[in-house]
DNA sequence: GCAAGCAATGCTGTGTGCAGCTGGGGTGAG
DNA sequence: CTCACCCCAGCTGCACACAGCATTGCTTGC
């Protein structure tokens, strides 16, 4: 019995499938240089391999995987001066929030920063990869929601989740200071929201972004002395 | 006998096929809506579905079509205001790419403006889409080429293929004086590259590029009151 | 004459077998 | 003991068969 077909009916979501492995890859489960598998995949979500190449394709058009024929779909590992590409570009787009015909914030949106204020609060008193990286994400997507150009609503998506990965590499191995810092990115957001000043909330953006990219550099620095 | 096998010794390079789909899309070869069908690109360049899906997945991520299930793999068709958001977003990236660590302008780029110029100079002569069309290709790549961060470059790219569709259309419908803006545009970006001043050659993109969405805007206000 | 329903057709989504490629371990020679 | 070579296990790329959905055109009832 060679075939016995599929159809579609009910089987699962292509784009929860692709927010899954995103999330994976960013949180470095897979980490850079870590072997997918097709098969591996297909086993244990369930379906066949043709929708998890659909998949793949797409994480590796972002970057954030690379197949080799042959050898297997691999986590890439951009080095330094890729991830200084990605920092400063979104120091760029970040600016730009402001200036393309924005929309505007709402007291729902200044609340629900207050909500990710005091969760960051726990994280503060107990450093939890996981959860400081939910709230990022939170933020990520609150911010995301006053950009109206769709192109640069993309864009910021695309970059945000390149940057991520490195960051929460980052974040693991030298975890010291980094809730608080998100914790007054979200305060300065806060103020920004409150006054439904988009150039404000795409500068605070571009200020944390450019802060971060500080550390990276100088944690690259110390890597390179202790080399 | 159910399967033959095929192995890939030497069949068709995927990057190619996605050039040659997304130029026909871009010439209008294949007009916003029209529908591709997977079955009928796999006979034409004698390879299964399964490499054209591969490709038609990279043009929907790319924006240039979109597949329904059960209907077809079809050409977006943009609406004004997604067309004016991919012009305002490249005017900004235009302007970026004096400042990301460009790279060097040569005397074998001024040369090769030169080349362009002299043959856009028969295009005036006697306007012809085609070729337009390659001199367009050819000075967005020799422009991308100064481009030093390789996030930048990239969107640089996607959004030129985005837009020139847009614009092949309009050129096509109205001509008029539409190689004599090239030719304009390529001597300001002869004297920039001249100069090696990577800010310049980026200015002359972004102020052609606000050049081209006034002509757009203006033929979309004439439909409109034609309605 | 017209509208509603239904069947036929064609498409994409999915599952699966096979071919070719890669990398590593093992083996034999020096 | 070292090095080179070879074989094989595992992976991705591809071709093809099947299932389900959308559209279209015809047929039938009014």
């Amino acid at each position: 019995m060679p075939h016995k077909g599929a159809g579609r009916s009910a089987r699962i979501d292509p784009d929860w499938l692709f927010d899954t492995l995103r999330d994976r890859i960013c949180l470095l489960d897979y980490p850079p240089g870590a072997v997918l598998g097709e098969a591996a995949l297909a086993r244990e979500f369930g379906v066949s391999r043709t929708p998890i190449r659909a998949v793949l394709q797409r994480l590796a058009q972002d970057g954030l995987i690379e197949s080799r024929d042959g050898v297997g779909t691999i986590v890439t590992a951009p080095d330094f001066a890729e991830i200084r590409d990605i920092y400063l570009m979104r120091q760029k787009i970040a600016a730009l929030i402001g200036e393309m015909a924005p929309r505007s914030a709402s007291a729902a949106d200044v609340a629900a920063i207050d909500a990710l204020i005091a969760r960051t609060r726990a994280v503060v008193e107990r450093f939890e990869i996981g959860e400081y990286w939910r709230i990022n994400h939170d933020k990520h997507f609150l911010v995301a929601r006053v950009i109206g150009n769709r192109v640069l609503a993309e864009m910021w998506d695309r970059l945000y989740f390149q940057a991520a990965r490195m960051w929460y590499g980052h974040a693991r191995r030298r975890p010291d200071g980094v809730a608080e810092a998100l914790l007054a990115e979200l305060a300065e957001t806060r103020t920004a929201f409150a006054r439904d000043d988009a150039l404000a909330i795409g500068f605070v953006q571009r200020n944390h972004i450019a802060y971060g990219l500080q550390r990276l550099e100088r944690e690259d620095a110390a890597r390179g002395r202790s080399d």
